[in-house]
DNA sequence: TGCCGGTGTAAGTAAGCGCTTACATCAGTT
DNA sequence: AACTGATGTAAGCGCTTACTTACACCGGCA
């Protein structure tokens, strides 16, 4: 009834280590990092306080290795090849989409993140901010590829890029980290359009411009 | 050398009450509510921790009044109507610099509350999605006004209030909340005045509409 | 002077926390 | 059967935390 009771891992994703890690993402995402207790992070992934020390030298080792979990943007880039052969306010749309859809997957991580970034600006800014960078770039580089072709109007693509990434990730936080969809019902496929419609118009090519 | 010490009040912000509201804020800001003990606020405000609680029954009543402090609203709606009087990137460019400062001023409040909103959604939702409501029909009633005199493109001004305050909100959260202005300088007025810029082309007039 | 309101020091309580140690069990492999 | 790796139970340590209690001091006012 005790010990070496667990079968054996089915695979990478079945694994105690990984279980862990899993129930501490929750777990940190909805008490905070001192909120969620390693008691408890243990209790809920099934298994004994002393075995997530055998996996982790603290707790703070576990968050870090929470924090370096995820890698979002290679499926960001990968949209945008399929992007620049769509109408204009229909990329611009499907961009949104698929960014906020990437947002809800990884709503803790995000919510985490943030939350450390705050509270230990100096371990977590330079990754951070790096993949920051990283992100607004992927948006840039769509941009100026459609101002070569003449597509926008004249515009810097880095400005664009951050309205874009902004109108988007304050809708996501709001509804989804801040919990307003439980307040009041939305419509986020309309929201999306409506917003990409003016960003759009925003930013499309006009005669004065060329 | 003990009580009594302290000189009596010259008004309201400089009393003991206020103090240790003031230091609360600051430090569930940067370290958050747990990691903020009432032992280092108490130091911090310069008061003996049973001071503290002489006017607060507890922690959490000390958070709640820390977070029912402000009301910023009147002054963001107090602005609509020298904007309604400007050239319309003019005044866009004028609300979104003025809610960045205000932001700016409450930036510590912004942090707890949006870290509670998420730790305790059922005690703060609705007060908390309240505000966010008046706050975009706030800004919805400036295009709305605008639309009405003819200026403005056909679109829904709730969506439009919403994609403005996104385009700004994020700014300022990743600018001063997440600490990126240390990780890379940015010129603010600039940032403003491009986003303004891509947002007002977005939503004028034109011929189109009529 | 005495009273009152406000505040301080010192000490303490009960609970919780991250982490450790000792001993034990089980499944799989050789 | 013996060994190994992974995990469990139980107990414990030292520290921290929110909060309380007892006693004391001070300034202002009548």
């Amino acid at each position: 009834m005790t010990g070496g009771k667990v079968k054996k891992s089915l695979g990478p994703y079945d694994s105690t280590h990984e279980r862990i890690l899993e129930t501490a993402l929750g777990l940190f995402s909805t008490k905070g990092y001192q909120g969620a207790s390693t008691r408890e992070i243990a209790q809920e992934a099934g298994v004994a306080e002393v075995t997530l020390f055998r996996h982790f030298p603290s707790k703070e080792r576990l968050l870090q290795e929470v924090l370096s979990r995820f890698s979002v943007l290679p499926s960001l880039k990968a949209y945008i090849p399929a992007a620049l052969e769509l109408p204009y306010e229909e990329a611009l749309t499907g961009m949104a989409d698929h960014l906020f859809d990437t947002l809800v997957q990884i709503k803790d991580w995000v919510r985490v993140m943030q939350a450390e970034v705050q509270r230990s600006p100096e371990k977590l800014l330079t990754v951070f901010h790096g993949f920051i960078d990283d992100l607004f770039d992927t948006y840039a580089s769509f941009f100026r590829e459609l101002q070569q072709r003449g597509n926008l109007g004249d515009f810097d693509p880095e400005y664009a890029a951050r309205a874009f990434h902004g109108i988007v990730f304050c809708y996501f936080s709001i509804e989804e980290l801040l919990h307003r969809k439980q307040y009041k019902a939305n419509d986020r496929g309309e929201a999306i359009r409506q917003f990409m419609r003016i960003f759009a118009l925003g930013t499309v090519s006009r005669p004065a411009d060329r």
